[in-house]
DNA sequence: CCGCTGCGTTAGCGGGCGTTAACCGGCTAC
DNA sequence: GTAGCCGGTTAACGCCCGCTAACGCAGCGG
C-alpha cells in the first residue's frame, strides 16, 4: 500500500518505481518498452508479462498517486480539530510527498496527457476531489472566501510544494521542508476574505 | 520582440506559436511534424523551410522565453528602488507572463529534457541567472537569508506563480493575478532570517 | 526573357517503437 | 513424474515519425 517511491518487494513494483524514474526524466514518449525493461534488468517484451501495455502502467502510476494523495488528504481532513491544524496537516502530508516522491510529482502533471481518456478523467476526477478537501478546510479558515477562489490557492500551493523536483533540493531536506511548510502556511492564513 | 503568445505575423512567429499549444497539450513528443504542418494550414516537411529541424524549434522556443524572463527581470531589478517595490514588480511580471503565455510555461518546464545538450545548457544558464535575480532581491529584504533558502523560495515561488495552467484559470484573469501576487509577496516578506 | 530565390508540394527512405508470436526453463501441485 | 503456470527469451511485424529528395511555381532583378 505504500505508493511512495520506495524499496520495490515484487517485480510489479520494482517496475513501477524505475518508471517513475525514467519517465520523471525523460518523459513517457521518451522512454521505450525496451529502455524501461533494460533498467530493472530484463529485457524489453518481458513487461507484457506484468502490465498489458504501456499506457497502463501509466494509468496505474497515476491512478495510483492521485488516490494516495486523496486518501491521505480524507485522512487528515477527517480527524476533526480546528481547522488550522487540520489544514497544517494538509501542508505537511502534501510536502512530506512531493519531498519523497519528487519522480511522481513531475510524472503526475506532465504526462496526464498521454493517458487514455478513461483513466484520464478517473485521475481528474481523483484530483479534483483532492483539492475540495483543501477548498473546504481554506474556506473554513477564511469566511467569506470564494470557492473558486480558494480553489486558485490551493493549486498555488500545490504548485508551491511540488516545487522541489524543480530547486534541485539539496539543502538538508528538513530544512526545505520547514521553508515550504511557512510560505505556504503564511500565504493560505492570509487570504482576503473578500 | 513580443514573446508572448500573441497574434502571429511572419510564418515563424505563427509556427512558434502553433506549436506551443500543441506541445502544451500534448508534449513534445506527442506532436508530429505533420501535426504541426496541419495546425499551420501547411503540410509537413513545408516547416523545414522555416527551421532546421523539430528539435531546433522548440530549442527557439526555450530560449526565447528563457530570454524574455532574463530580460524583463533585469529591467525590474535596474530600476534601482527599494527592494520591496523590486519584488512586486518582479511578481507582477511573471506573474503577467505567466497568465499571458500559460503555453510556454508550461512547455518550459515539461520538456527541458528534449532539447539538444547545447541548448538545454543555454536555457539552465539564463534561467539560473534569472533566478539569482530574485535571490539578490529576497537577500535584500530579508538579511541572514541564507542563498541556498532563498533559491529555494523563488522556486517555490514560480510554482506558485506558474500554477495557474493547471488551475484553469477561469475567474477575471485581474481575480486571479492579484491573489496570486498577494500570497507571493506575503510569503516571501516573511521569510526567516536564520 | 531569363534565372534565382522563397515557399510550397508529394514520394520515399531509414529507423525506432509498441506489440505479438513462438519458444523455453524452472517451480509447484497432484 | 508429469502437467501446467509463471516469467523470462529472441524474432518479427507493422506503423509512425523525422527528415531528405525532387519537383513546381510565383515574384522579381537584371
Amino acid at each position: 500500500m505504500a505508493v511512495p517511491t520506495g524499496a520495490a518487494t515484487g517485480r510489479r513494483e520494482q517496475i513501477l518505481t524505475v518508471a517513475a524514474r525514467l519517465f520523471a526524466k525523460h518523459g513517457f514518449h521518451g522512454v521505450s518498452i525496451a529502455d524501461l525493461g533494460a533498467a530493472v534488468g530484463v529485457s524489453g517484451p518481458a513487461l507484457y508479462r506484468h502490465f498489458p501495455g504501456k499506457e497502463a502502467l501509466l494509468a496505474e502510476m497515476l491512478v495510483g498517486i492521485s488516490e494516495h494523495l486523496l486518501a491521505g488528504g480524507r485522512e487528515r481532513a477527517a480527524t476533526g480539530g480546528d481547522a488550522r491544524a487540520t489544514l497544517e496537516a494538509l501542508v505537511d502530508f502534501h510536502l512530506d510527498f512531493a519531498l519523497t516522491s519528487p519522480d511522481l510529482i513531475v510524472v503526475q502533471d506532465r504526462d496526464l496527457a498521454n493517458l487514455p481518456p478513461e483513466p484520464r478523467r478517473k485521475v481528474r476526477l481523483l484530483q479534483r476531489t483532492y483539492v475540495e478537501i483543501w477548498v473546504e478546510v481554506l474556506r473554513e479558515i477564511t469566511p467569506g472566501l470564494q470557492p473558486e477562489a480558494a480553489r486558485i490557492a490551493a493549486h498555488g500551493t500545490f504548485g508551491l510544494l511540488n516545487s522541489t523536483p524543480h530547486s534541485g533540493a539539496r539543502g538538508s531536506t528538513r530544512e526545505v521542508a520547514t521553508l515550504l511548510r511557512d510560505m505556504a502556511l503564511t500565504a493560505l492564513t492570509t487570504l482576503p476574505a473578500a
